[in-house]
DNA sequence: CGTCGGCTTGAGGGAAATCAAACGATGTGG
DNA sequence: CCACATCGTTTGATTTCCCTCAAGCCGACG
């Protein structure tokens, strides 16, 4: 695991999380899964048990709310930790989901628990995963409080942006972004129509352009500008790039 | 503390829980601090190497955008710990102010660390705040995202009247509401115009009343039809009263 | 008594939702 | 191979919710 994957965190931190990541790896070891795209990892209200790290793809965590419509409450990309709540909740609050096809490593909570209370470093590890995802969903109430459509998406652009190239899945302005304008709505709080507006605004804007699953983010200063606001102190500084 | 203090969590896990709280309790020991009514708990940017514990009173974070404007991500009510992030985080991304008059214990860091690594269950208690802290986040950008006035106002009123009621902090239907409406529509997203308006809606539709610090919750049933859409499967159960 | 912070109300405008429909790809079965 | 269904995207017309601007009101407090 490289250095960069706890980047803004207190260095003398780097490397107990480090080694907390390498044991919940090894402890999760061969035990994945796949999952088709729209496929369901776990369905809201059912009893969850297990804790997931994300290898490849996209998912999502999901809440239905009336009459079909549906509110995407975060994104977890490649290497991130999900389902970490399932350590406390009996059952998920919301559906887990794939946006893209997916493989998803696992472990059952009870081999959790007995990690944690053997292994500091692993507790540490967990508290990074909810810590920066705390950190996210503040910045994103910001954004839905506060922003417009534009300011979201924008946001919502430039934040898969920075995640991705500290993982090193995204090569200089573009990345792979396996979501319907539906979907990009239903994570930004707005009707599929409007997304597609602010979308055809942005494009003849020279900011960003989004064709078949691929997002090029020709001004990511423009983008920057649009979405300040809705980021804190530490990713104003993170430029990437 | 009593069993209630932990609801809706894994039944099997309240003994550790009571335990971690109270080891952590009793390491804050004395050491309490008091803040006035709009008083700065901890300001956005500064370096910050304590976590908090909050005594009596109510305090907020708030991450101030451009030009005056603020959005307040989160209320925090007595007995619940804040500004856990400081254990991994150099600074805080927003500031932390006082709503009501408060007073606060506080433990540094460096400590709690070294807690942790002794103490699986304290461990386990800060990993209770931030996953209910992130449940509670989630509810929220739901609200924000597909929420429209009323059903944020709605259930704000209701998250708090809850978590008073289950610290026997709200006799009945009614609790002290230390913020304006300048605050709640900081809060919620919204304009304090808009807030008033709304505010003279439900009291004249016999929802609720706010006067001076105070809500009365006349038709609990009727401000949950409002904001149902905004609580998850646990909060929708827990019905208080 | 005047000022200030918070509450209240009115009038007008704008961003996004809703309703409605067409278009283009992709895939499938007759 | 083409008719046809499906899914995602695109565009137009209308409506609604909330914001902005503006001003008056009330109680607290110096």
């Amino acid at each position: 695991v490289p250095r960069t994957e706890f980047p803004l965190h207190r260095a003398e931190l780097y490397a107990e999380l480090d080694d907390g990541d390498r044991r919940l790896s090894r402890e999760m070891g061969e035990d994945t899964r796949a999952v088709a795209p729209r496929g369901v990892v776990t369905r809201a209200g059912e009893p969850s048990d297990i804790v997931y790290r994300l290898r490849t793809g996209w998912v999502a965590r999901v809440r239905g709310v009336d009459d079909g419509k549906q509110q995407i409450l975060a994104v977890f990309l490649p290497g991130e930790l999900f389902g970490v709540k399932a350590l406390l909740l009996e059952r998920q609050p919301d559906g887990i989901e794939a946006l893209s096809a997916a493989t998803v490593s696992q472990i059952e909570v009870i081999r959790l628990r007995k990690l944690i209370a053997a292994e500091p470093a692993v507790s540490l590890r967990l508290m990074f995963q909810l810590c920066e995802e705390e950190r996210r969903l503040h910045n994103w109430i910001v954004g839905l409080g506060r922003g417009d459509a534009e300011a979201r998406i924008a946001a919502m652009l430039l934040d898969f942006h920075r995640r991705l190239h500290r993982r090193g899945l995204a090569a200089g302005d573009s990345f792979t972004l396996p979501m319907t304008q539906q979907q990009i709505g239903d994570f930004c709080g707005l009707t599929v129509v409007h997304v597609n507006r602010v979308l055809r605004r942005l494009r003849e804007a020279g900011l960003v352009s989004i064709r078949q699953g691929a997002a090029i983010l020709h001004d990511i200063a423009g983008l920057r500008a649009l979405g300040r606001a809705v980021f804190d102190i530490y990713e104003s500084e993170d430029a990437p790039s």
